[in-house]
DNA sequence: CAATTTTAGTCAAACGCTTGACTAATTAAA
DNA sequence: TTTAATTAGTCAAGCGTTTGACTAAAATTG
């Protein structure tokens, strides 16, 4: 059996109540009954109940992370990011892994309700309105985690279509005017949509055409990379620069530009979306732009906390910005 | 204020006990106040207060995993294999990171136990005995992941030794006498060190000689790959293939190789370990061994499973196959 | 020195649920 | 028709804490 307040209590000879307060630092005794209970705490290895003790502070000082996909390292490397602020403010992590599945997003939104979690990271799908509607419900502090939300909930995120035109305008800088694009899925309305609005309008903004048969869907996956570039060697041999929505299709470019005969860059130049350490390996270096997903849940964190001790948000929206790591596959013409 | 069983017991008329067997199933009640009792804990949207309950029933369907870090691929990788067959059986994970420290670890067996988890997946550090004997004054059903650990916990893990003998082995056969080695951190007593006698053993037992200037020491890392390979073309060009100890030094040492002026396999032939996504990345593609993490992850949390149970284990150790996988970085001679 | 404040506690309720023991009424069996 | 068994509940204790209200003694103040 465990040991309780009461074993303490009883051995040293005084109630429940007076251990309790001894133990949470409430000075309410002598000094030497103070010491004493200190004592026996240790000597019976007491270690409070935080079941029994939630019940009556509500408050578990958990938290629910519900997120799509630990294996994406996308996403692992957000929950890291999460985790370690969690753990700075004494608050434990609770994660869900949905797959972006609205079922199983809803049902761990009521799983987490039941547990009493004190706040939730939601980091999972396009947030459906059933979702957003049974947050609301469940009156659980919730911020949104990269993920784009209208309106209310609190988020934090990168401004994909910001950082694509950025990505696209450094290949326009750098001389190029015939710029392809590989995106990711175009209509879920998330990243893959949006980064291809910024490829848009920066081509837009300098008076380059856009051609629709130059952007050629993939689904951010490496193979997908591969044939994606076929596709666009196949139909136009004019392109001098195209823009990978992910890292893994752009080094999946990269192989596809290699195995067609021509160079990275002197032929093509191409230009990812991550920093994903696959960059790194790829023969040329892949030149990308780097997602800051460890800050994503460091300020996420920080946010619900903020929320948690009901604390006004400054910003109820924030954008994190993202740099360009410039490696050896873009050249300058 | 959130609906607890009292409100619906009052609004049906009948006692507290009487809605709480209802709502678990247990049919002490007639098919009215049944079908009553549904009716208002859905209208009222009732959601059982999980803390309340575990109170008194001593479980929390909660288990908590301590793991190295999630930013790693690997660990991420096997703690989204966990989280899968947690959630299969409607268990709750909590991860703590420990960035391998043993005084994070003892903090977090601790705090897990006060949350009152009901089993713990560990998948830090090397286990040291301070963890050990914590975990066995807790009493809480354990087992470890990935980890070597003598004797009493149930663990599931890779046998580095026979993988990287293994590994070796396929180098010779691919006809390689002179073959060096990228290791791990050497002193840890873990896959740095098993895998080091692994490629021993595959030497001596195929009566090549073992040099300890072809073995040099790398961190798994990228760069380090490179350091290493560059160190080991200075001492000795004879020889035609290397083994790495991970897939990032791997492709660091294909880096090197070519930064050399050799070419990868034709001139020295490259074999890597794990089998992450870089081994695709890289040119030429790394030829490695595939560890199995996410089986890594399913296995362990199914052994928590039984034991949570209560039921036995008919194997305390269980050791995962490897497979390799044969890309375009060996060549055979 | 009487009046007040402080100190060092105690007592009991409460948090929301489960569960064993009990009861009254109904149904089935003998 | 009496007895036994089943059904549909109720009652109250208990899980391990916290916490507001209370009290008796000791210390401080005017």
């Amino acid at each position: 059996m465990a040991v309780t307040l009461k074993d303490i209590a009883e051995k040293v000879g005084v109630t429940e109540s007076t251990v309790s307060r001894v133990l949470n630092g409430i000075p309410k005794a002598s000094k030497e009954t103070r010491e004493e209970i200190f004592r026996v705490a240790a000597e019976l290895g007491y270690k409070p109940n935080q079941i029994a003790r939630s019940l009556v502070t509500k408050k578990t000082h958990t938290i629910g992370l519900i997120i799509s996909d630990l294996s994406n390292t996308y996403f692992a490397r957000v929950a890291s990011g999460i985790e370690k602020i969690a753990s700075k403010y004494d608050y434990s992590l609770i994660i869900s892994t949905t797959g972006g599945d609205e079922k199983e997003e809803l049902k761990y939104i009521n799983l987490l309700k039941e547990k009493q979690v004190d706040g939730i990271l939601f980091a999972s799908g396009r947030m459906p309105a059933s979702c957003k509607n049974l947050l609301k419900e469940t009156e659980i502090p919730t911020v949104v985690v990269a993920r784009e939300v209208e309106e209310d909930l609190p988020s934090v995120h990168i401004d994909n279509i910001k950082e694509s035109y950025n990505a696209v305008k450094y290949l326009i800088n750098s001389g190029h005017h015939n710029i392809a694009m590989i995106s990711g899925n175009k209509d879920d309305k998330e990243s893959g949509f949006y980064r291809i609005q910024g490829y848009k309008q920066a081509l837009k903004d300098n008076g380059l055409k856009i051609r629709d048969d130059l952007i050629v869907e993939g689904d951010f996956k490496l193979q997908s990379g591969i044939e994606a570039m076929e596709e666009i060697l196949k139909s136009d041999y004019s392109i001098t620069a195209v823009f990978a929505a992910s890292d893994q299709m752009g080094v999946g470019a990269i192989k596809a530009i290699k195995k067609a005969g021509l160079k990275v860059p002197d032929d093509i130049s191409v230009i990812g979306f991550d920093n994903n350490i696959i960059s790194l390996a790829s023969d040329p270096e892949l030149t990308t732009v780097s997602q800051p997903e460890e800050e994503l849940g460091w300020h996420s964190m920080e946010m619900l906390y903020q929320v948690m001790e009901g604390r006004d948000l400054k910003e109820r929206k924030i954008y994190l910005p993202c740099e360009i790591i410039e490696r050896e596959s873009v050249r300058n013409i």
